[in-house]
RNA sequence: GGGUCCAUGGUCCAGUGGUUACGACGUCCGCUUGACGUGCGGAAGAUCAGGGGUUCGAAUCCCUUUGGGCCCACCA
């Protein structure tokens, strides 16, 4: 071998691995990506997701989604971009403080607020190192040395500030509703925050006798332990069953008063008996209802989950579960069950602790959302959506949306800055700018009740919802209130990347908050990642067993071949499916990569530096055409934030064209025989150039090998990771015979296979008519005489 | 009930009016071929969900049926 590469590192390994990444420049981190604001290229600002560190395995679909993000990043620097690529840890909320419960055995109530503050910031601490350290195993090229946390005294203040300003423009309010209040988290949680799932319950139907007479009626639940708070019976107009009833007394069993039968249209003929009894509160049908109709509430469940006196002596004390059967059976034993019946119920659950809710009047702060839908729409249709599909989910959900119940009663979050006076109960708001304790602090220096003068306060011990932190952070990354000038250059973001699952939830709330801070959007168009699912399309999950962890699986493939997989699986916004084979796959196609430029540096570099276009063979001619047609599919791929195409145009060129065919055809020349030497120097300016190419092209998707390889041909200072996307080259359209070529070899490999001989050995085949340019390395390839 | 998306070889997924439908994984046969057996060459395998329509021409546009996914809604 007249050339030996076996002074690169790169020579000893059979494949491309984790190993190989952990050795360059983007695997030891040692690259940084800092925004700078002075810069004159144009912006490309992004609003990244900060991760919620919630003590889970990092699912393997959210791995690939920020891989992803990343690959938004790096083509858009590509692409002749300053980008802004800020890095965040979302660290507030019930998932974190139910962590820390488990981890150090200790409920938040008896803890006491102090001491479990401090073991969730512990807690978090360890949780974020090991999400950081994912982020750099994948490549994420974010600017890591400004990473900034919801939990932060900084975000704190600036999450209070944004609280102040809506309080000040009179957005927020007070009031006392029937509230989504989870038993198990002990808080007031908003409708985006629940889930539906149908699980199965019994319907019963409970007897109740009508007044003045000894005829009964039959009224199906699934809320028996409800029967004390029932007000009213319900029966649609139009049910000629029922029609005499209307306006006519009934006896609620066991609780031996008087409510009226009233009608009203959402009472189904067809679902049971077709009488409905409205409590204090099952579902929200009988919110609206109460309301509709002046009812008089009565609650019987308090804020513990336990039925209170307002149940009754037998029930009193009970938990829901256990008072449902309880008054089952204290019915039944009076006959006064007609039947039950097994159905299955669209039951709405806490989407963090996935226990069912109950209704519950609570007094909480509110975020007046409901007046302002034409502006979201209007909004909504402006944003430029990707993929277009996705816009839907939040257009219908801006049309269904309620006020936004934004106070929660737990510990681990940012604190509602307000005070009451103790005199006459005014609420007292500090000025923006300080983070702010109530629960713990005075108010800041001589606060005085505006109304009655009074100097002493009681702090709210309330925190906000989290959403109220990270729904601001298209503002926060951008320096808003903070860098006037970062701010300009910077908001509107450029594209707000997101999963799908958090449409209803940052999606919306983020639109909320920032528009009515700004008056505009926060971003001008936002990315819409779908869901990774296991082979089979299943959700993945522990108790599934099919849950599967990345980071074994990245140390076993390498990152740039998650990488790859990713980008070539999933296509913009559908859900995508893992499979290990795949991602092995990935990973041959990298090790290829290496092989290839293992090859085309065994041959050297001397004296091709002055070729130009003119000296070139048609063959070298054509698969520059070739290239050039990749380079615009790619790029045009890159600037709509699509990598499943660059991907696959990249393989399918890498391993099907250049390497079994045009590589096989200057092979002889570019060994140097039988060819002149200008035109092996044309060879191997050509083989050069295509690979740096394709390892410009690679790069956005697998920042290792192309790093590597990159460096192994331009020296240790040049990265491909500060150059662009190369332009378009110009071609000859005369030379485009690539299907021909294609054709040809594959005809002349079934002849010598058909007749036994090696691939060596010499043939005696015409070279058609279209390819006669190309005879001479035909010629020398199949070793045609 | 309303909305929305989807249906392409065994599996997954490109292709959105134009000659024999891209590719990956899998399967089968063969091969030391001066980078790569994690390779190379070859092969089989698709009524592009069913039906109707528009068109010179439909996987692609329209209607409809069926089967799925997702979102929403006051099924007690």
């Amino acid at each position: 071998m007249a050339e030996d590469n076996a002074k690169s590192f790169l020579a000893s390994f059979k494949a491309w691995n984790r190993e190989l990444e952990l050795k360059t420049k983007e695997g030891s981190g040692a690259r940084k990506y800092a925004f700078d604001k002075s810069s004159k290229l144009d912006v490309f600002s992004m609003d990244t997701p900060p991760p919620y560190t919630s003590g889970k395995t990092w699912h393997l679909g959210a791995v690939a989604h920020y891989s992803q993000i990343d690959m938004i990043a790096r083509s858009q620097r590509m692409l002749g971009k300053e980008v802004l690529f800020p890095v965040g840890m979302d660290r507030n909320g019930i998932p974190v403080e139910r962590y820390a419960e488990k981890t150090y055995g200790v409920s938040m109530a008896s803890a006491g607020r102090e001491k479990f503050l401090f073991m969730c910031k512990t807690a978090l601490d360890d949780l974020e190192t090991s999400m950081i350290k994912i982020l750099h195993d994948i490549g994420y090229s974010a600017d890591f040395e400004n990473i900034y946390r919801t939990d932060s005294d900084e975000y704190r203040a600036f999450t209070q500030a944004t609280f102040i300003e809506h309080w000040k423009s009179k957005r927020i309010y007070k009031g006392k509703r029937p509230s989504n209040y989870c038993i198990d988290c002990g808080t007031t949680i908003a409708d985006a925050e629940i889930e539906y799932v149908d699980l199965p319950s019994k319907l019963v139907y409970i007897k109740f006798s009508l007044k003045g007479g000894d005829k009964s009626l039959s009224i199906a639940t699934t809320r028996p332990e409800l029967l004390g708070a029932c007000r009213a019976v319900m029966v649609n107009p139009t049910d000629e069953r029922y029609k005499d009833l209307i306006g006519k007394s009934v006896t609620v069993p066991l609780y031996g008063y008087d409510i009226r039968v009233i009608e009203d249209e959402s009472a189904k003929p067809e679902f049971g008996s077709g009488v409905v009894m409205i409590c204090s509160y099952g579902d929200y049908n009988d919110v609206l209802l109460f309301k509709k109709f002046g009812l008089d509430e009565k609650i019987l469940i308090d804020t513990s989950g336990k039925m209170n006196e307002n149940a009754g002596e037998s029930l009193s004390g009970l938990t829901v579960k256990e008072a449902r059967k309880k008054i089952v059976e204290i019915l039944k034993e009076k006959g006064l069950v007609e039947k039950e019946v097994n159905i299955n119920h669209r039951t709405p659950l806490c989407d963090r602790s996935k226990t069912p809710i109950e209704i519950i009047p609570m007094d909480e702060y509110f975020l007046r959302t409901s007046d302002k839908k034409e502006v979201l729409l209007e909004m909504a249709k402006k944003i430029d959506f990707i993929p277009e599909q996705h816009r839907q989910i939040l257009i219908n959900w801006i049309n269904v949306a309620s006020d936004w119940p934004i106070s929660r009663r737990r510990f681990y979050g940012t604190e509602i800055p307000i005070w009451y006076c103790k005199k006459c109960g005014e609420p007292y708001i500090p000025p923006p700018g300080k983070y702010y304790k109530p629960w713990k602090e005075s108010p800041p220096g001589s606060a005085e009740c505006a109304s009655c003068k009074g100097k002493e306060f009681i702090g709210d011990e309330r925190t906000l919802d989290t959403w109220m932190d990270s729904s601001v952070s298209a503002l926060y990354v951008t320096g808003y209130g903070r860098d006037e000038d970062l701010s300009k250059k910077t908001y509107p973001v450029s594209v707000r990347p997101q999963g799908v699952d958090i449409i209803r939830t940052w999606m919306y709330y983020s639109m909320v908050r920032c528009s009515e801070l700004t008056g505009m959007s926060p971003w001008k168009s936002v990315w819409v990642g779908g869901m990774g699912l296991d082979e089979h399309g299943e959700k993945m999950s522990k108790s599934k067993g099919n849950f599967v962890d990345p980071v074994p699986l990245i140390n076993k493939y390498g990152a740039d071949a998650f990488r790859f997989w990713s980008a070539s699986e999933a296509s913009v916004g559908s859900n995508f499916l893992y499979s290990e084979s795949k991602v092995a796959g990935s990973q041959k196609f990298l090790t290829k990569l290496l092989n290839l430029s293992r090859l085309i540096s065994s041959f050297g570099e001397q004296g091709y530096s002055d070729i130009k276009y003119d000296d070139l063979m048609p063959s070298d001619k054509w698969i520059i055409g070739e290239l050039s047609l990749l380079v615009k599919d790619a790029v045009s791929g890159y600037s709509s934030f699509n990598f499943l195409v660059p991907s696959n145009r990249i393989r399918n060129f890498v391993w099907s064209v250049f390497a079994p065919h045009y590589v096989e055809m200057v092979k002889a020349r570019a060994y140097g025989n039988g060819f002149s030497k200008s035109q092996r120097n044309a060879a191997l300016y050509t083989l050069n150039y295509v690979l740096n190419v394709v390892l410009l092209l690679t790069a956005p998707i697998c920042p290792f090998i192309t790093d590597a390889l990159w460096l192994e041909s331009h020296g240790k200072e040049d990265s491909v990771h500060s150059h662009r996307f190369p332009e378009q080259m110009k071609y000859e359209e005369k030379y485009m015979l690539g299907d021909k070529i294609i054709e040809f070899n594959s005809m002349v490999w079934g002849k010598k296979k058909e007749g036994g001989l090696s691939l060596r050995d010499n043939i005696s085949i015409d070279i058609p008519d279209d390819l006669k340019d190309f005879s001479d390395d035909l010629k020398a390839m199949h070793n045609i005489k």
